[in-house]
RNA sequence: CGGGGCGUAGCGCAGUUGGUAGCGCACUUGGUUCGGGACUAAGGGGUCGCUGGUUCAAGUCCAGUCGCCCCGACCA
């Protein structure tokens, strides 16, 4: 293709709403446009790269078995209601009326409609193992849409859903579709780590992200890994063990109140009493689903709202108003406890707390704390669970010999391992060799075919530009020849362009009337992985250059054998 | 949803105590230039987000509204 003949509208300036390098780079290398918060137009350079993309993910995902569909982006909103999610998604959907007022959802997802199509059509074990995936437009009305493609409100997703007749063949289709995953993000130049995940609104009983990992602001996911074994999950997920827990004292102090005027922070507390902040518990007043519940966790410790939400089962979570705190402990906000309390709330403790003796919690009173509090003897509580972060440096759960660390990423695929929950909702049975009706096991498998891209952008750019891998740049090289309009300039651009195309090789000539700094800084910033220029110095050795975006090194090459050089360089890249 | 910020030419921005809108880049045409975002001359392009109000006069002041960006929504 020639640039003259392309759309590629490269920006000097960085555009004021793009704080992400990935963001801007795409904006500036002429790849996107905004049109609403979260909503791009993909301009010509990007729908290459999407379709680029998009070829790896089909080639992978027929190779392991799966067929791939369309199916519709509108809704009707029953078939959500029938399976329970039209509540718990809720908010996140983009849902309308269409001219006869009936209730219409765009899909973010489509676990409902896999399977009504399947209820309906699948009646028999020998069908079975099914995996049908597609590569589709989805919406998701994001509380916060940012960062780009990184988080819109439309956007591009492969996803696939497996269904089985029982939990083996479930485990291998599973199998596949993990290596799958890697096998794409391999082709695509991504190192993908897979790690334990929550669940979410997806619900079912495991599930598996697919992470890179990355040192720049757009990793928005904290991901634990070991350093001795495999174990690596998303913060959601992560357990752990506590290095050196503090030993239980062999005595129970009897409790006591102690004034703390002013102390209601953790830190203001223990410099107040000269305790550590493990021996403080703190008590947070959540809202589960409008409902006020009682967290108590170490004062050192951060609430892990997932987990907390997953053991009350609760749809909805949020920390109540301090009004609503006031009401329940019948003080000001900052000492709150579990003794006392003014309206009676269920309480869950965390499981460290649990094992902790003579501790300092606060006394639902103003200015007050009581030290020296054991569970069981001063109060009771039902509800133990394990409800805080994981933090770096703890044993690892899996292990219990390596320490976890912490690490960004950048979720760029997902699988889910949805058991029987979406066939039993919407009663999607077959009937197996004995005859009995059983609901399909069910998988999905999702890609960010929009995401990734700019993940991968996030993780290879340099100052001047965008370092895309080979497999998923929208052009393999670009010619640039120096001075078009000098007729050795075009002619030797013209015949390597001949040549690429015979060669099948994707090719960009710039062939503008623009000086060769412009040039230069255009093809850095639009990132093609093998820059060939023309220009006089290599010319009048009969050669020209070639560049390596990835590397940056330059090397003259042969003029009639430039298409093997160009594979050559390509094979050497990521 | 809470807090902060911003809407002035395609992009990035300036615009004083209210007095009828400007700079850089980009764009068009001519000339010179041509290996890392050239120089020069002449141009084109704006209902100042929208609505209402105050005023002789509003980009500027007031009210409302829409949109966008950032932070937060894990604090006892």
């Amino acid at each position: 293709m020639r640039w003259s003949q392309m759309y590629i509208p490269t920006l000097r300036e960085i555009p004021g709403e793009a704080e992400l390098i990935s963001h801007q780079l795409l904006l500036r290398g002429g790849y996107i446009r905004k049109l609403a918060a979260g909503v791009y137009i993909y301009l010509p350079l990007m729908q290459r790269v999407i379709e680029k993309f998009s070829r790896i993910v089909r080639e992978e995902m027929n190779r392991a078995g799966a067929i791939e569909i369309t199916m519709p982006v509108l809704h009707p909103a029953e078939i959500w209601q029938e399976s329970g999610r039209y509540n718990t998604v809720g908010k996140e959907q983009m849902r309308m009326k269409d001219r006869h007022n009936h209730e219409m959802i765009l899909g973010g997802t489509h676990e409902e409609i896999v399977t009504y199509l399947l209820r309906g059509e699948l009646r028999s074990y020998k069908q079975l193992p099914l995996n049908l995936y597609q590569i589709q437009v989805k919406f998701r009305d994001e509380i916060r849409p940012r960062f780009g493609l990184m988080r819109g409100r439309e956007f591009i997703m492969k996803d696939a859903y497996s269904f089985d007749a029982d939990e083996e063949s479930f485990k291998l289709s599973y199998k596949k579709m993990v290596d799958a995953y890697f096998a794409i993000f391999k082709r695509a130049g991504l190192d993908a780590r897979k790690v334990e995940s929550d669940t979410g609104a997806m619900g079912g009983k495991a599930a598996h992200e697919f992470m890179l990992i990355v040192d720049t602001a757009g990793g928005e996911e904290v991901i634990m890994f070991c350093d001795q074994c495999d174990y690596a999950a998303n913060i959601e997920k992560a357990t752990s063990k506590e290095a050196s827990p503090t030993p239980p004292d062999k005595e129970l102090k009897p409790r006591r109140e102690v004034p703390t005027p002013g102390a209601a922070t953790i830190e203001q507390v223990t410099a107040f009493l000269n305790v550590t902040a493990k021996r403080l518990v703190k008590t947070l007043i959540f809202m589960a689903d409008n409902k006020p519940v009682a967290a108590m966790i170490r004062g050192d410790r951060e609430l892990n709202a997932t987990k907390l939400k997953n053991h009350l089962g609760a749809i909805d979570l949020e920390l109540a108003p301090n009004s609503l705190v006031e009401f329940v402990t019948g003080c000001k906000v900052g000492f709150a406890g579990p003794i006392g309390l003014k309206k009676k709330i269920p309480f869950v403790v965390d499981r460290e707390v649990a094992g902790l003796t003579n501790f300092v919690v606060g006394a639902n009173k103003d200015d007050t704390h009581i030290v020296d509090v054991n569970l069981s003897r001063d109060f009771q509580s039902e509800s133990i669970a394990d409800i805080i972060n994981a933090a770096e440096g703890e044993l690892c759960p899996a292990c219990g010999r390596g320490h976890l660390q912490a690490k960004k990423g950048i979720e760029i695929g997902n699988t889910f391992m949805l058991g029987t929950k979406y066939s039993t909702a919407l009663k999607a049975t077959f009937l197996d060799a004995e005859g009995k009706e059983n609901p399909f096991i069910m998988g999905s498998y999702g890609i960010g075919v929009t995401r990734t891209p700019q993940a991968a952008i996030e993780k290879y750019h340099d100052e001047h530009g965008i370092i895309w891998p080979r497999n998923i740049a929208p052009y393999a090289a670009e010619i640039i020849p120096l001075n078009y309009a000098k007729e050795e300039h075009r002619q030797a651009a013209e015949q390597i362009y001949a040549q690429m195309a015979e060669l099948e090789i994707d090719c960009l000539l710039d062939d503008r009337p623009e000086r060769a700094g412009v040039k230069f800084n255009d093809a850095d910033l639009i990132g093609i992985p093998v820059q060939i220029i023309i220009g006089d110095k290599a010319l009048q050795q009969g050669k020209i250059e070639l560049k390596n975006r990835q590397t940056g090194q330059k090397r003259l090459a042969d003029m009639e054998k430039i298409g093997k050089e160009v594979e050559a360089e390509l094979a050497g890249m990521y």
